[in-house]
Parts: C-alpha cells; structure tokens; sequence
DNA sequence: CTGCGAAA
DNA sequence: TTTCGCAGG
C-alpha cells in the first residue's frame, strides 16, 4: 500500500556490507504484514500452533532478525500507534478486502485450486493486536528494541532517521520520503544471497524531479495517500507535470476544477506536522535465550533445535565480550 | 520468509 | 560444494 511513487522515484541499488553498523529502523507494520503474508503453506494455511494461533511472525521476526544483526545491522522495529481519522476509509477498504480474500481462498481450497488459495490466503492476511502484542514479547526476549509511535509508525521512523539515531528506515512503502525520512531501503527483508537492496534518497529525489518536499506531498496528495483517494486519472507521472506547471495542490486543483474530499491542508499535516516522541532509548540488550525456547518452543511448538541454533547465533556474538551488558560491543 | 536435508 | 525444493508451526 501506501502512495504511489514507483514511477518517479530513482532508487539507488545497496549492498547489505554498505549497511554494516548502522541503525535500522523497521516499519513494524510492513515487515511483520509481510511475514504474515509470506510464511504460509503452498495451500495459503499460515504457520499455526496447537491452539491455533498464527505463528508465521514469530518465524519471520526470528530468522530476520537475527540474520540482520550478523550482518551487523542493528535493527530496531516501530510499531504505529492511533492513526489519523482521516485513514479510516483505507482502513475499512483493506478490511473488506481482506474479507472477500478470506472467502475466496476457502472456496478455491474446496476446488482444490491450490495457487488461487494460496493467492487469496495472502490477501486476507491481517495483523491482529494478538500479532502485535506476540511480536513485542519476542523482540523484547530477543533483546531487540521497539518503540511504540504515537501515530503513524513510518513517521516516528522517518523522524528518528531525520534526527540521525537511525541511519535508514526498512520499508516496501514510499510514504516515509513523505514523512521525511533522508534514507529509506527496500527490499531489506530478502536476506538471502543476492539481495536487492534499494537505497531511496530523499535528497536525490526531490533533486531529480526538481520539486521541493512540500510539493512531494502535494503530489502525493493528488495521485493519493491511505489518508485520501486522490484524483481519478492522475498518477505519479501527470501529477509531477501539474505540480511543476502550477505549483502546489491548491492550484492544480483549482486548474482542473475539481475538489478533494478532504482538505489538502489537513492532509499536509499528516505528513508535515506529524507527532512523534522524543523520549525513547535505544538499547540492544542480552537475548534471553531460555525465555526465547521457552515462548517458541514451548509455547508456540517450534523445533527447540531450529530456535536453540537462531538464538544462539546472537548469543555467541555476545560471549565475545561477556562483561558488555548491551550488544554494542558486537558492531 | 528462512532453514535444512536431498540431489546435483 | 552449491543448488533445489519443500517444510516450518
């Protein structure tokens, strides 16, 4: 989701050495939606435990993590808190869609059409408070530190990035160059061998289409955000012409003669004027390796060799310096 | 998505 | 040793 810039922005392509040392800030939403969507069964069934509770997270948060930090990355996740009103109406399309997938997929497992399954399985993904809530508990056991938004979690992101205790955000959406982020990376959940990472500069952007920020979030604001639906017919590419030739979304608006649903200039705000905290410690702490076997293991049937050798992977890098409290010493 | 054993 | 395909929970 999120608003539609692949056309215009110019990507820079990374490696995961140039990322070695720094800080990530991973928008929690997006990457834990994208484990919920991915880890499942050719059929779409997610990974589940014997209650029943889905557990593709855990597995994603698990190897992800711990992956990053070998690579000596040192990964933080930002959950989102109250979204604006404004995003009710994504909201509610999302649920809906979700919803038709869900029935969709249980009628192509009755047909036996497995791709069509496993197709509409990872459209009817949804991230349930019991998602996040179960996510926190591991990062916290994995000592792994998050913060909780008071708004929009790509905002806090974008925010800590701009401030420099972090050195990028870890995001699939464009919305953070929107919310201010200098440096957003895509495609960092694809750990394996050839990854392909893409830098996104905010610098670079605005330097390529010759736009200021606040005219990238009056574009944005035409082509449309999760906050509003936008023009019908304008993307990212008509939308630059007009934004260049008029100036801001006021005047593009009044040229075509047609009005937004919302004003523009509350949805400036979201993206301009947004809360964030200050007040957050970043501290990579010691993994608690029992409490880890015991939550997966124990609690969520997970193999306790599979989970004993990815925490152990952390834990080792820790025994190089045993009298370090807190994992700074590993980077 | 990642890990792991089987096959190449 | 590297690649492949499927299971993982």
């Amino acid at each position: 989701m999120g608003v539609k810039f692949k056309d215009i922005v110019n990507p820079e392509s990374i490696k995961f050495d140039d990322l070695k040392g720094k800080i990530v800030a991973l928008d929690a939403a997006n990457v834990i939606y994208q484990f919920l969507s991915s880890i499942r069964q050719a059929d779409g069934t997610p990974l589940m435990d014997h209650n029943g509770k889905v557990t593709s997270h855990f597995s994603g948060i698990l190897y992800r993590t711990t992956s990053l930090i070998e690579k000596g990355i040192k990964p933080f996740y930002v959950f989102d808190g109250k979204s604006s009103v404004l995003k009710k109406g994504t909201q509610i399309k999302r649920s809906e869609f979700r919803k038709e997938s869900h029935e969709k997929w249980k009628i192509a497992l009755d047909e036996g059409r497995i791709e069509d399954a496993r197709k509409y399985a990872v459209r009817s993904s949804r991230m349930s408070t019991e998602v996040v809530e179960g996510s926190k508990i591991l990062l916290e056991l994995m000592g792994i530190p998050y913060i909780q938004a008071k708004g929009e979690g790509e905002a806090q992101a974008s925010y800590m990035v701009d401030k420099g205790d972090a050195w990028c955000v870890g995001s699939q959406d464009y919305d953070c160059i929107l919310f201010g982020a200098t440096r957003t990376v895509k495609n960092l959940t694809i750990t394996g061998g050839r990854a392909n990472l893409e830098l996104i500069l905010l610098k670079n952007v605005l330097e390529k289409l010759k736009i200021n920020r606040y005219q990238l979030v009056d574009l944005a604001i035409l082509v449309g955000t999760d906050f509003n639906d936008g023009i019908n017919g304008i993307g990212a590419k008509k939308g630059l012409n007009l934004i260049k030739k008029y100036d801001d979304v006021y005047k593009v608006l009044d040229h075509l003669n047609v009005e937004l649903e919302v004003d523009p200039q509350r949805l400036r705000d979201i993206f301009l004027k947004h809360e964030f905290i200050s007040d957050y410690e970043l501290k990579w702490g010691n993994p608690d390796r029992d409490g880890v076997i015991e939550f997966l293991a124990g609690d969520h049937d997970f193999s306790e060799d599979r989970v004993v050798t990815a925490i152990d992977k952390l834990y080792k890098l820790r025994k190089i310096d045993n009298s370090q409290s807190s994992l700074e010493k590993w980077f």
